[in-house]
DNA sequence: TCCGTTTGCCTAAGACCTTTAGGCTGTTGC
DNA sequence: GCAACAGCCTAAAGGTCTTAGGCAAACGGA
């Protein structure tokens, strides 16, 4: 019989589950399903993959990475505002753009695994923004958490649907946040009660 | 044979699917588990529950209330800076202690059930703590969102573990996180290049 | 009290998905 | 040329979801 090979690759599967995630949800992308898109039977793709998990792993690093090339672009040459502006408006629009990647970009890693992907990179970047702000020391670490939580939070709301029932469009909100978020940057304020010297 | 009926209700099935995931998590609620925690064949189930999909519904309208439920004794007698962080530490412990429950609650909802579910209260009860920082018409609606979006932002990527690799203690951010977010209600900025009159 | 109806649980069975074991066949390298 | 390997296959077992159809206990009216 006609037996060409499928030519599988664990990069193509990584590509295909995707693409196929951005289709049918992060939870869809199945070995099985993606098998069918190779036109393969199930078990040869375990040759590529050591299984279902490893496979969603692969798809959530590929995503990580993606994602912080694009936000490394924005950032090139923008400072202050305009970069705090960029890199919300990459976040907002990759999630947009592709929902199963996004969603794969919040699967929890095992530590290793996290350590060697792109995270580290998205938290970077943001640390380059507060720069701008003349945001240094201990107050920095608070800003990128509070940059993070508020864009993933917004965003993952967004796409939840969570702003469907109330009124004004999500995109004024989303830059009247990001005024916020900048005012707030521009005049950080110190711990309201300090600690107690003992 | 000594066929004892089990006595499975849909209330008895939402309680006990919620406390499963709070030790499995969300994704491991399934209607196999729950037969087996309730010494049942799994398609016993299906007279109490229509499927999988109904079971999860009724587990986040669940979990959607008992937290507003918390909420809402939560911000009783409390205002301003007192009611922002009340609110907040609510929607964190909540989901520290049942984190289960809290991706649960993160479940998109079609819209008729998100209308009955009690969704609409926790948005009222943000809107509630913004009358303490004299926010009304439109601005409120963005801080409304502004709120909603960095506490669940904050608490997913806590949960999540994507505070684990980086030095300060979550608490410690989450205090400063709160500070800032009261200074910035409380200096509401307006918009940073108002929309041209036609 | 008796009997029909409803209710709660059961077995059987089909459709998917995951994963392991083992086999066959081109391709590659010595 | 031939051995080893790579890539795909079939077979098979185990788990989940869901529907169909059956049986017996509980309930409710005459």
């Amino acid at each position: 019989m006609d037996v060409a090979r499928a030519g599988v690759t664990p990069e193509l599967l990584v590509q295909a589950g995707a693409e196929l995630a951005d289709e049918v949800g992060f939870d869809g992308v199945t070995v099985s399903a993606l098998a069918r898109r190779f036109d393969v039977k199930v078990p040869s793709l375990y040759s590529h993959v050591r299984n279902s998990g490893d496979l969603k792993t692969r798809i959530t690093v590929y995503a990580l990475a993606e994602l912080a090339d694009r936000a490394a672009v924005a950032l090139a040459g923008r400072a202050g505002r305009d970069a705090l502006i960029a890199l919300g408006t990459v976040y907002r629009e990759y999630a947009r753009e592709h929902p199963g990647r996004y969603a794969a970009a919040r699967l929890r890693l095992d530590p290793q695994t996290a350590a060697i992907s792109a995270g580290p990179r998205h938290s970077q970047l943001i640390r380059a923004i507060l720069l701008g702000y003349r945001l240094e020391g201990a107050d920095q670490v608070h800003a990128v958490r509070l940059i993070g939580s508020t864009f993933h939070g917004y965003i993952s709301l967004e796409l939840a649907g969570g702003f469907d029932h109330s009124d004004p469009d999500p995109q004024e909100s989303w830059e009247r946040i990001m005024d916020a978020l900048d005012a707030l940057l521009r005049h950080w304020p110190a711990p309201s009660a300090p600690e107690v010297a003992s």
